[in-house]
DNA sequence: AATATAAATGCGCTAAAGAGCATATGCGCA
DNA sequence: TGCGCATATGCTCTTTAGCGCATTTATATT
């Protein structure tokens, strides 16, 4: 579990991807795409690779899929993506600073 | 230097030599060659690649080249790696319980 | 100087990751 | 039924990661 989290969260659009899901609600890819600026193919495999490491869960609302942060997420697990988060906002920060 | 971080991270004897080092104290290359059972030239690029990210810094004492935790991690960054540590520990106590 | 231990590195190979393109599938609506 | 939007997936290609093996470099010992 900490292995795939780890090597799903080590590229940059599928990070930008749980930084939008984490800030809460849920998403579909076309949303996704137009925001980390991938193409439709790529966003849904990222989105897969993120499923499969047990970080997302998604369900089906008419032609979208709502992707969302997986609410049963082990607490250590919560943790870890919580201190990840933390990190890449003080990125941002710090990068549209001054 | 947080996508460097997980990257990093994400690779099993990268991360078990990072649990290792977070422990305290220093240690040689082949002493985590033996404990993490990897073979020289392998161990020795795993430990440059923890350096290149930022994690590690090393220090030449006689034939032996000393590893350890860089003393200077920024906070949110080192917030990050206590959290996958302790992810890692709970991962290991369940592997060993009942 | 010769030898031994520790660590790094050049080279070549293999496997896996990531991407694009085209196509298939699911769903809604006319 | 036919069309359009949203998403997934098969296929192929290119790049990168990780590894072993052999060699080099640094240090210590005799």
């Amino acid at each position: 579990m900490l292995d795939k989290t780890l090597s799903a969260l080590a590229e940059p659009t599928r990070l930008g991807a749980m930084r939008i899901l984490w800030g809460g609600g849920e998403h579909c890819v076309c949303e996704l795409m137009e925001r980390l600026d991938a193409s439709q193919s790529r966003m849904s495999r990222h989105m897969a690779t993120l499923k499969t490491a047990g970080l997302i869960t998604d369900r089906r609302d008419r032609q979208w899929v709502r992707y969302r942060v997986n609410p049963d997420l082990p607490p250590e697990i919560h943790n870890v993506l919580a201190a990840i988060m933390e990190a890449a906002d003080k990125n941002t920060q710090e990068r549209n600073a001054a």
